[in-house]
Parts: structure tokens; C-alpha cells; sequence
DNA sequence: AGCACGCCGACT
DNA sequence: GTCGGCGTGCTC
């Protein structure tokens, strides 16, 4: 093979596409499609993805250059991922390399450097040379500043200093440093009795290597601190010749200090086994099908994600399973490391990026047949997929907000059909999209309606906090929550009191005038950082000091509004002073393991009440927990978005299956301003088939998914005409080239109206069945790719929205 | 993306 | 007259 196609690094319209590139002798046979190169481009150099290798070109002789190095030695996407990509990039309308790159750990992401470099012989003003280090290079990014960009400029085209381009890799091992003996024991023995008095700790690690036994081999840090000796003397005998070094690569583990209780397979009740079965005949026929198994909250889905994983691990296969978030649920990573060891990676964001390079290789070097990990873990490079597994399908953090706009479910799907495998969608209270699909037959629907061991739901009662307040009680607990937490805490159980508050993030505020400081460059509130008292924007990063005065009415009363959580804690404390609280919110996990230490403190009893937003509604299981209150179920009720209402019933589902998971029955307060709203009333009974049928009636009439798809086309400009101009030259190109059953809406402006000084109007487009749509909006990408690419205009589109901002 | 080429105004 | 602004086109 003489040629490489090849994905650049490079993320513009014209550029998304392969190049030619000819093999050199010494690559041949060595380049594969799924391996990454560095190819020159232009004038330097970059890294690319081989999609091909052929024997010949097209290009006209000449023009093709070399691949200039290979970057690894097996290919970092396998056959499948790499059509897996352009499948990815055709259906989220990204660029190939972007679709290429979210497949990969960051770490294998490439690195640029431009290295200066002065030319032999070459004679410079003493100003210039001394930038240059002893190597007499210089990076490009260490130029001090604009002048002398300009002279070191002057000379690179005089010729005097030379311009190389550099491909570096994030990528890094870790290595760890191992130390054995370099002689024989006699020899160390006849060192040891030569060695003066002073040499104590030379004498110590002489010693050790001799009681050791034979060819002993152990790392340096371990060596230290066994002898108490440094590493200065380790070198010392190193060039006496009596010991040597040797690296060892060395995975990251960030679960290495943990043990993880060996657990066995528990008895599938009547009705696990029922859900069981289909999971088990399609695993056994290596059928692909995609299950819904719907299961009230403590219904033990995860025993049969167990069983069934057992089951395709014994068939030699791999399984991928997906759950959100999962740093916040190390209950969950505790139940798969302890049913299967290390046969378990683990990949979601709470790691760094080695970490999840040192995940990601277990995978990749076959040393481990199971991923649970968040959204990306579903590209993990398995060859021999038995099965895909997806907790909490109704999750939105499975879509990615960023390009590729991919949801995880759909990449899932398409995975297990290219393998033959199933995919089990696990949830309480199942997308609506998901459980029409179900009722049509294009999923499998599978049931579990009642707990494991006949425990019974939990008892929920709403409170009407108008009537609260029309009796007097103006504080943010009822009446009601306020006897049942006592009562808890007097028997000596647990509570966990819910906020439902959309953003953690605390602000400023007047106490005066009720003015809040808005970002100047985006058309949203600042957040407070308590660090610096700054005030920060989360959209452009613009960040101030908190003011002193009110720059509306010069009141002094401005201060900082707690996140909530925080005044909630307060006001408990003021009413229940004997109750011990532990309050999750971003102020109280932000520090790395800070999450998991507050839960397990809660669990083993150090606190009568956990007290926290979202972050605690899934996955907490505690035996103790018997009471369950939701201060405010209406917030999510009222953002501006169609699925408000599925989001609320789904959220207030979760929080109220905390309660009484184990022997002690438990109670749910949810504390409300609109207690009839059916998303609210239905909680009451968990009732989410009526649910169901409620909100598919309000989609249908509103045509929102699942009777309609949707997407949205995102338009900005630093004018606000130009904005809504060129929104409704695309809204009008639309209507004037799609099908009758497909409606154009707006364009209006964002409900964030204005980001990083750009305004911006959007298009939702709601349709059945349009073929045509994806080569209408490429088309429309095409027809404005000059104005894009010179920052005019920006257009973003996704193909399956889930935040309408 | 980055870089070269080339065409216009502004200044030594 | 030259310097340098950035619009345009190209990268196997």
C-alpha cells in the first residue's frame, strides 16, 4: 500500500475531508486505517486519523506528500469506530476530526508547538539571542511581547532563525522507578562491611537488598521508605554499581486505596427473572434488540444488569454500561467493582486526564472486558460487544452539548446492532420518547412494579404551602415536614431534605432594589465566587468584584444570596438546633472525593438529615433513610421548556425512592405551590403510566417529540439585526424546501439572548419524517461557510435538542 | 486553524 | 515612498 487517507487535525468546512498522503518506505505495512499520523500540512505539521490505505491516488503525482511519523503502534479506533465516526459527524453535522476526537481520551488529543530555532551561523541582536535558551531554541508561545514578535519575525524571513513545527502528545504514562540489586549477595555483604560509619542508610538499603531475596525488585518510593534512606543515596550506590534503575509503566488507579467487598449473585425474585429472560435468550441467540426495562425505584434493576453481564462475560464478550455522572454515585462503581473486580474500568469526568488515559488503555490492550463509565464511555474500543447497558436512560447528561451533539443512547444502538448485541435501557420514569417506542414494539417494554422483598413504595403526601401561608407559617417548612422530622430523628432515623433548584450556583443580589449584576457581555446573572469575592460569568468567563454599593440605587444592602442550601441549613438549624446536617452543594463537594466522604459520613450515621440539590437525587441507597422532603417541587416546573413537566415528575420520582429502600417503610413530603398540576399529583401515587398518558396527550397537541423530532438551528452575530436577519432568511429557506408536515417555528430570540457580546436568534424546526433535512441545513452551513469562517456569523445546529438555551 | 499573497490607507 | 492593516485563497 503506498497511500494513507488521511483526516486532518484542522476544523473547517473545506478542510472536512481526507487528504493523500504516500507512505514512505519505513511506514510500509506498518500504516493502518484508525492509527494516527503526523502529516505536514501547508507549512507544519499536524496530526491525523488514517481513515484509508490504498495503492494508488488520484492527485496528480507531485503534490502528495509523506507521511511524516506514525504516532502509534496498533490503531486507536478500531474498524468499527472509525465508521462509527462518520456515521457520527453525517448525523450531528460536525466536522469528521471533531467526530474522530470525542471517540479518543483527551490525552491522545495532539499538542502543538512552533519552536524557534537560530540558524547556524547566524548572528542576532543581543536582545533577541538571550530569549533563546542554551539549545538556542525558543517557543513561539514564549515571546514576551509585540515588538519583539515583530523582530524575531524580521529575522525568520532574513533566514537567521528557522521555524519548526512540533506534534507533541498530551499523552503521558506513568512510569515509576524500580530498584534491584546489581551484584551478588556476597558482593553486597563484602560493600556493606567496607562502607565507613557514616554511611548508615547506604549500609540500611545493602541490608534490605540482602535479607531480600533473590533478583528482588521494588520501587524506589517503597525502598525509602522502608530503610528510611533518600533517593540521593539510591544514586549513590547506583554509580558505585551495586544497584540499578529500571522504569516500570504503571496505571493510575484512582481506586487503588479502595477494597471492594467481594458480592455473589443475589436470588432474582419472580419478577426479575421474568424481566431476565428475553435479556438472557437474545444474549444467548447474539440478537441485537433494545430492551426498556422499567422499573419502580428499589425494583433491583441493577441485580439483572448484573446477571446479565455475568452472562456475557462468560460468553467471552465485553459489555459497556452507562450511567450518569458517575463520580456522584460511588455506590454504584462499588456494586460493579465488587460483583467483578478488576475486570472493570472506570471512566467519567471526576477523573484527570491521565487517569482516564490509563482507563481508556485498559481497554484498549484488552486487560479489561467491562466499562461503566458516563456519556464517552459508550465509544469504549471494545471489539467483541456483548451488550449495552444504559441506567437512568432518561438521564440528559447522555447528550452532549458540545460538537459532536450526539445522544449516547442512539450511539448505543447503533453500536449493538453492528455487534448483534442488546441494549437494556434501565429507568423509574423512562423518556417519553423511549416508552412510546416501547408501546410501539420497537422496544421491548420489561416491567418491574414493585420493590425487591415486597417492600412497599414509600407513603408521599403533598403539602400546599399556599395554605401554609394563609395559616401563618411563613417559613420554609411545613407543618407537616416539620413533625415528621422530628419524629424521625427522635427514632433515631434518617432524612434527606430535597431543594429542587435549577443551577447550584449562588448570586448577588440588593436587598433594596432587587437588582442582581448581570454579565456585560451575555444577557445572564453573574455567579458568586466566594474565592476573591469575584463575580463570575459561566458563558464568557467575564469576571468582577463583587461591588460594595448598588450600582442601581447605591444601597449597601448588596450582598450575596446563598446558594439556597446554604439559607436552608440555617433556618434548620435555627428550628431543629439539636439535628446534625450535612449540606452537599457546590460549596461543600467542589474538592475532589469531598462528595463521596460527605455520603459515607451520612451513611454510616454521622448526620440525621442530608441536606442538597439534584446532585443527591440518584443512586443514594441508606438503609436509615425513612423520611424524604422536597421543599419546593414547582421550580422545575416553571423553566420555559416542553419536557418542564417530564423533568418534574421524573425528578420528584427519584428523590421520593430514597425513602424506605430497606426494612423501615418510608414517607415523602413534597411541599408545593400548584398541587394539582398532574406532574406533581401523580407522583403521589407513582403512577407513571397515567403520567404517561397525560403528557404524551399535551406533546401531541403541542407536536413535541415523541410525535414530532425536533431540531434546532442556533444563529448569532455581534449585531442584533444581522442575527435575526440571517434567522429568518434561514426560517424562510426552510419553509420555502420542507415537506407540508413540517413546521418552521420563528425564528425568536434564545432565551439567552446574548452570549460572549454575540446575540442570538434561533429556529426550532419540528418534523416527521424529512430526508431532506440534514442536506438542507449542510446546505445552509455551505451557503454562509465564508461569513462563518471569517466569525461573522455563527450557526449551530443540533440535530436532537435537549436544552433550548 | 494558520499562513502567504495582495491590495489599500497612514505614516516616516 | 514603505509599513502594515486584513480580505482571499490554499493546504494532500
Amino acid at each position: 500500500m503506498n497511500f494513507a487517507e488521511v483526516i486532518v487535525d484542522v476544523s473547517t468546512k473545506n478542510i472536512d475531508r481526507p487528504f493523500d498522503y504516500k507512505i514512505p518506505d519505513h511506514l510500509k505495512g506498518m500504516i493502518k486505517t484508525g492509527m494516527r499520523v503526523i502529516v505536514p500540512f501547508g507549512p507544519r505539521k499536524i496530526q491525523g486519523f488514517v481513515t484509508a490505505v490504498k495503492e494508488t491516488s488520484d492527485l496528480s503525482g507531485k503534490s502528495v506528500k509523506e507521511v511524516e511519523g506514525l504516532l502509534d503502534l496498533t490503531p486507536v479506533l478500531t474498524e468499527e469506530l472509525m465508521h462509527l465516526s462518520s456515521w457520527l459527524s453525517d448525523k450531528t453535522l460536525s466536522f469528521k476530526i471533531t467526530a474522530l476526537q470525542a471517540m479518543l481520551p483527551a490525552a491522545l488529543k495532539a499538542k502543538y508547538e512552533k519552536e524557534l530555532k537560530i540558524a547556524h551561523g547566524a548572528d542576532l541582536p543581543p536582545q533577541v539571542e538571550r530569549l533563546f535558551s542554551e539549545t538556542k531554541t525558543l517557543l513561539y508561545s514564549d515571546i514576551p511581547d509585540h515588538e519583539m514578535l515583530k523582530l524575531i519575525q524580521k529575522h525568520v524571513q532574513k533566514g537567521s532563525i528557522d521555524v519548526t513545527y512540533k506534534v507533541a502528545q498530551k499523552a503521558n504514562k506513568k512510569m515509576v522507578r524500580y530498584i534491584q540489586a546489581n551484584a551478588s549477595k556476597e558482593e553486597l555483604s563484602k560493600q556493606a562491611e567496607g562502607l565507613s560509619r557514616q554511611a548508615a542508610k547506604q549500609q540500611a538499603i545493602l541490608r534490605f537488598f540482602i535479607a531480600e531475596p533473590e533478583g528482588a525488585n521494588i520501587p524506589a518510593a517503597d525502598l525509602c521508605k522502608k530503610t528510611d534512606a533518600s533517593s540521593a543515596t539510591i544514586k549513590t550506590l547506583i554509580q558505585k554499581g551495586l544497584l540499578k534503575e529500571s522504569y516500570e509503566e504503571v496505571y493510575r488507579d484512582p481506586y487503588q486505596d479502595k477494597m471492594f467487598k467481594k458480592t455473589e449473585p443475589l436470588p432474582l425474585t419472580d419478577e426479575q427473572s421474568a424481566a431476565f429472560e428475553p435479556i438472557r435468550k437474545t444474549l444467548d441467540n447474539d440478537e441485537h434488540k433494545v430492551f426498556l426495562l422499567h422499573g419502580v425505584t428499589g425494583s433491583g434493576k441493577t441485580e439483572i444488569y448484573l446477571q446479565s453481564i455475568e452472562k456475557v462475560l462468560a460468553k467471552g464478550k465485553e459489555a459497556i454500561v452507562l450511567v450518569p455522572e458517575i463520580s456522584l454515585t460511588p455506590q454504584m462503581v462499588n456494586r460493579f467493582k465488587g460483583r467483578f473486580g478488576s475486570q472493570v474500568a472506570v471512566m467519567h469526568s471526576g477523573l484527570s486526564t491521565g487517569e482516564k488515559y490509563d482507563e481508556w488503555r485498559k481497554i484498549h490492550r484488552k486487560e479489561v472486558r467491562l466499562v461503566v463509565g458516563a456519556r464517552s464511555a459508550i465509544f469504549a474500543p471494545f471489539e467483541n460487544l456483548g451488550m449495552i447497558i444504559i441506567d437512568e436512560e432518561h438521564e440528559s447528561s447522555y447528550k452532549q452539548e458540545e460538537m459532536p451533539r450526539y445522544h449516547a443512547k442512539e450511539v448505543a444502538i447503533k453500536r449493538a446492532e453492528h455487534h448483534s448485541c442488546p441494549v437494556v435501557l434501565g429507568s423509574a420514569t423512562p423518556t417519553l420518547e423511549s416508552y412510546a417506542r416501547a408501546q410501539k414494539g420497537v422496544y421491548e417494554l420489561l416491567s418491574l412494579k414493585h420493590r425487591v422483598n415486597h417492600r412497599v413504595m414509600p407513603e408521599v403526601s403533598l403539602v400546599d404551602m399556599r395554605e401554609e401561608l394563609r395559616s401563618g407559617n411563613r417559613s420554609m417548612f411545613s407543618v407537616e415536614l416539620m413533625e415528621k422530622l422530628e419524629e424521625t430523628i427522635a427514632k433515631g432515623e434518617q432524612a434527606v431534605l430535597f431543594l429542587n433548584k435549577r443551577g447550584y450556583s449562588s448570586f448577588v443580589m440588593c436587598r433594596d432594589c432587587g437588582y442582581v449584576p448581570q454579565c456585560p457581555h451575555c444577557d445572564i446573572s453573574m455567579t458568586y465566587h466566594r474565592y476573591g469575592q469575584r463575580l463570575k460569568c459561566h458563558y464568557c468567563g467575564h469576571e468582577e468584584p463583587v461591588p460594595h454599593t448598588c450600582p442601581e440605587c447605591a444601597s449597601e444592602y448588596i450582598r450575596f444570596f446563598g446558594t439556597g442550601t446554604q439559607r436552608v441549613e440555617e433556618e434548620l438549624t435555627k428550628v431543629l438546633p439539636n439535628a446534625r446536617v450535612i449540606r452537599m452543594d457546590v460549596d461543600t463537594t467542589s474538592r475532589k472525593g469531598a462528595h463521596e466522604k460527605l455520603l459515607s459520613a451520612f451513611g454510616e450515621g454521622k448526620a440525621d438529615i442530608l441536606l442538597g440539590t439534584q446532585m443527591i437525587a440518584k443512586g443514594l441507597d441508606f438503609p436509615n433513610v425513612t423520611l424524604v422532603g422536597v421543599l419546593s417541587a414547582d421550580t422545575t416546573l416553571h423553566i420555559p421548556d416542553f419536557r418542564s413537566a417530564e423533568k418534574t415528575f421524573q425528578l420528584l420520582t427519584q428523590v421520593s425512592g430514597r425513602a424506605g429502600r430497606h426494612e423501615k417503610p418510608g414517607h415523602v413530603i413534597i411541599q408545593t405551590y400548584t398541587p394539582s398540576h398532574y406532574s406533581i399529583q401523580l407522583t403521589k401515587t407513582h403512577d407513571y403510566e397515567t403520567f404517561y398518558q397525560h403528557e404524551m396527550a399535551h406533546r401531541r397537541g403541542q407536536s413535541y417529540p415523541p410525535y414530532y423530532y425536533l431540531a434546532l438551528v442556533t444563529v448569532s452575530h455581534e449585531e442584533v439585526a444581522k442575527a435575526a436577519v440571517t434567522a429568518e432568511k434561514i426560517a424562510h429557506f426552510l419553509k420555502g424546501n420542507c415537506g407540508a408536515d413540517t413546521k418552521i417555528l420563528g425564528p425568536s430570540a434564545s432565551p439567552i439572548a446574548r452570549i460572549k457580546d454575540r446575540y442570538r436568534y434561533q429556529c426550532v424546526i419540528k418534523y416527521k419524517q424529512e430526508t431532506q433535512l440534514s442536506a438542507l441545513l449542510k446546505k445552509i452551513l455551505e451557503h454562509y461557510k465564508r461569513e462563518i469562517e471569517q466569525k461573522h456569523v455563527m450557526i449551530s445546529i443540533d440535530m436532537n435538542p435537549y436544552m433550548m438555551m
